[in-house]
DNA sequence: TAATAAATTTAGAATGAGTCTAAAAACCAT
DNA sequence: ATGGTTTTTAGACTCATTCTAAATTTATTA
């Protein structure tokens, strides 16, 4: 555990929002100003492969991370994109059932519109 | 309807895999030579937006492309990469009791291992 | 502690999916 | 057919991510 890993690790769970790797490689720069890209991609792999964060893809451009490894839903709004954690009681049970065989993970997305978006009346900004 | 779209959409309805953009340029330039890059991304696009094919993210470098534009779950062989089709009974009640509205559509992968690579022991190609 | 081996970091080049652009071609309504 | 809109095309471009090779740090062993 180098200090650059521990600091990316810590950017990660200092909030719940699930950030991309260039805003986890800006905010990493604040405390450690001479990191580089490149440690910031190779950290955010090795974190997963220890099960300390989750790579989630397809929300946007870039993928982000969660600060959770365990599986769970995520529900983006449409509009500004916010994103927001959820579970389903007794899922895992729910998905081994139906694909008939035991599964290394998931990854659930809902595109709705939150109640902030929907109040503007679908207005974007 | 322009021929390229047509030809297109064939393509992805021809059998039940989930091609990428680049799957499909390659099957599209079979039929009309001269097709270009551009005009498969630009008809891709065109065609989800018509709700004729559905655009799924995260599988791997590239999107892919489902020739139904309902949502249904993906489950992925995390060995040999390969891509089924699976559904949930009642899962869209479930998801809309979930996050508390109604919602706009929903992407969900399961990343398991297939009958036939687990056969293998995970050995891998 | 010194010497050596292994892992990590770094900057920048490379990759590759997808987007953009501007000109040519195809399509459409009159 | 004529003029106007849409689509196609080739290639340049963007940008997230990966790769590379040298330098640095960390761990190990003497």
């Amino acid at each position: 555990m180098t200090k650059q890993r521990a600091v990316i690790l810590e950017v990660i769970r200092s909030d719940m929002c699930h950030h991309t790797a260039d805003e986890i490689f800006t905010l990493a720069k604040e405390r450690l100003p001479g990191i580089s890209r490149a440690t910031v991609y190779n950290n955010l792999k090795v974190l997963e492969s220890e099960k300390l964060i989750r790579r989630i893809t397809g929300d946007s451009l870039s993928d982000r991370y969660d600060n959770s490894y365990i599986p769970h839903g995520h529900m983006i709004c449409e509009d500004c994109g916010g994103v927001k954690d959820f579970n389903l009681r007794d899922f895992d049970k729910m998905l081994s059932d139906a694909i008939g065989s035991d599964f290394n993970s998931y990854e659930l997305k809902v595109r709705y519109l939150c109640d902030a978006c929907r109040a503007r009346t679908g207005e974007c900004v």
